[in-house]
DNA sequence: CGTCTATGTTGACGTCTGTCGAATCAATCT
DNA sequence: AGATTGATTCGACAGACGTCAACATAGACG
């Protein structure tokens, strides 16, 4: 395998009907568990919350780099989490701000979704 | 929509608020993770996947373990699942069967829970 | 009892991952 | 320009993870 990672997920694309309506193919799931494994970390999990609950929609780094781990580490995570497409980062001046890739959530959320909903 | 005289807590149950609520401690980072993480694997989401669509909410492992890797493997990560309080196992008769934990998809659901529906 | 089928466990091996220190890039301030 | 602060990249290393073959266990059936 070459890539590491493989291709950055696209915002809205994420995939997949629920988990439950019938079983995933093995392409479907490769690309959904991208998702989860980018959540799968303790450190990752912290700092999406940390920008997902930021007022504003968007935290810098120096905000949120408080998690316990050299700032390396938390720069290695951030990037983990935009190629899984969850985070979007902009530079503005001095800071990168970090801010949630719109419809994540709802997407994951929908991936989830037991029947529930409509 | 708690229940006024609420039950005690359940044991195993995933913990933390919305991920958009407030930033996780390490704690509830370390133990939201956990399910995470089990759901980072393209095996794992594909076991778990044709265990959740499986008419009767349950099915046997030799239903299920067409997922291009070894039976042991298979079992492998079919513990996983089970460590993680996703899924559930049986012993009847010759076969065993896995099933959902009741409630993990909504308390997941939860978990990401962007504040709409409520 | 012995054997066959269905699952789970063990041990080993290569790869991926999380972590840090040091170096590097970016922008601001004196 | 030089110095300072913020953030990413690089290089390295220990530990976790996914995988399989071989072995062990559980129940069914003759």
């Amino acid at each position: 395998m070459p890539s590491p990672a493989g291709p950055p997920v696209e915002a809205g694309t994420l995939c997949c009907p629920p988990l439950t309506e019938r079983p995933l193919s093995a392409q479907e799931a490769e690309t959904a568990a991208r998702v989860f494994k980018a959540l799968g970390d303790p450190v990752r999990l912290r700092l999406f919350s940390a920008v997902a609950s930021h007022p504003g929609g968007e935290a810098c780094v120096c905000d949120i780099s408080d998690v316990g781990v050299s700032q390396p580490t938390v720069s290695h995570h951030l990037k983990r989490l935009k190629e899984a497409g969850l985070l979007a980062s902009e530079r503005r001046g001095t800071w990168v701000y970090y801010r949630l890739e719109p419809g994540v959530l709802a997407e994951i959320g929908r991936l989830l979704a037991s029947g529930g909903a409509a």
